[in-house]
DNA sequence: TCCGAAAACTTATCGGCGTTACCCCTTGCG
DNA sequence: CGCAAGGGGTAACGCCGATAAGTTTTCGGA
């Protein structure tokens, strides 16, 4: 380009362009309403930088992508950690999860889209391992575990197996979530939360 | 291309090279582990004809996925409709329509993943309007309302709203379908499928 | 029988994309 | 002041979707 340059980073600092060339994706993301508008070349230009110069932080596109959703488990995790450290009450706890774990989706939901859409099928290339995908959402899944867990302790919950329970509730708010990501507009029941989670987390003397 | 062409269509056929490109799209995005290999080129090549050739049958690339979308929605329904078709008693209907869904989504993920995926969401463009999409999956969420509701009138479910519980239900089985569509090397429950569908679905005397 | 218009399809081309190979300029240490 | 190495740019390749402009085949009507 012949554009003025955007000034060059010191000398140790070369890594500075990464988180950069991160954000930039991660906005382009959240605007753009379709991941294919995350392209190389549209990052790079609202970095400022030549496409090429990408290349020495990111392996390919996709390593950015995922780099994109490596950090938005991160934050998810982050998020329903502090939700649940915030109650006491074990049906409360358990509330506040899948709130806040819907709310993100709501929030950003062509991240969540991302997060659970492709890359993980890359099984064989440089992609993405099984492992560290189950890695990433292994944290977010323990603190539903756990609490699923404490009401049931506290006779709050009628689930006789917690551990797999949990996932198919898991499974019932990642359908909300993904579905509300994907059809915004489709005329959603306002009690649809209540509807899916309290079944599924199997709670008793529901109101 | 200079490889011998295949024969051209006589005069009032031109349609059938529609189908021919239909059926070309679907197999690339079966075989293929990821949509973005459904490429007009790729399409065009395994039919046997020019690229260029496509337009005349299809506006544009988004077009021909849009008619996988369509023609894979008409074959779920036809599916579900012939599931709850085989089965009097109203549980065991809910459970083959169950069944019946998860099982599609099963057999052809990549389809799934394609169906609910975006394509939602060109709001504006020539694309797809939320009506149309809401079109294309009414009929099956009409045969899981009815079949609820069936079980309600039967004594077999609790549900005190079935048209609600019935998108909840629905949500459920997406989730499940929809992510062991795209981590099918998940290590998931035996009885997951139960456990999502059973409470979402109010049955009682589960067994 | 033949002819010309329309249908069916091709070739050529454009701009944008991811990616690679290679070049330049600045930085900061000795 | 010299000079390696890091930080970034330029040029180019092949593939993609899409358009424009031909070229071949078909077939009803004279």
């Amino acid at each position: 380009m012949t554009t003025p340059h955007r000034p060059r980073n010191p000398r140790g600092h070369g890594k500075r362009l990464r988180t950069e060339i991160l954000t930039a994706a991660t906005e382009l993301l959240d605007t753009g309403g379709d991941e294919r508008t995350v392209t190389l070349r549209a990052v790079a230009c609202r970095v400022g930088i030549a496409p090429p110069s990408i290349y020495p932080h990111f392996l390919d596109q996709s390593a950015i992508m995922l780099a994109v959703v490596r950090q938005s488990f991160a934050e998810l995790t982050h998020r329903l950690r502090a939700a649940a450290a915030a109650v006491v009450d074990p049906r409360q706890r358990l509330h506040a999860l899948c709130r806040a774990y819907l709310e993100y989706a709501q929030k950003y939901p062509q991240r969540y889209r991302v997060m659970f859409g492709d890359l993980w099928h890359p099984v064989v290339d440089g992609g993405v391992t099984p492992d560290e995908v189950t890695t990433m959402g292994a944290e977010a899944m323990r603190l539903l575990v756990d609490s699923l867990a404490a009401c049931v302790a506290s006779g709050h919950s009628a689930s006789r197996d917690p551990a797999v329970d949990a996932i198919a509730l898991w499974l019932g708010l990642h359908g909300l979530a993904h579905q509300r990501a994907v059809a915004s507009w489709y005329p959603w029941p306002a009690d649809i939360t209540q509807r899916v989670a309290i079944p599924l987390a199997r709670l008793v003397n529901a109101r």
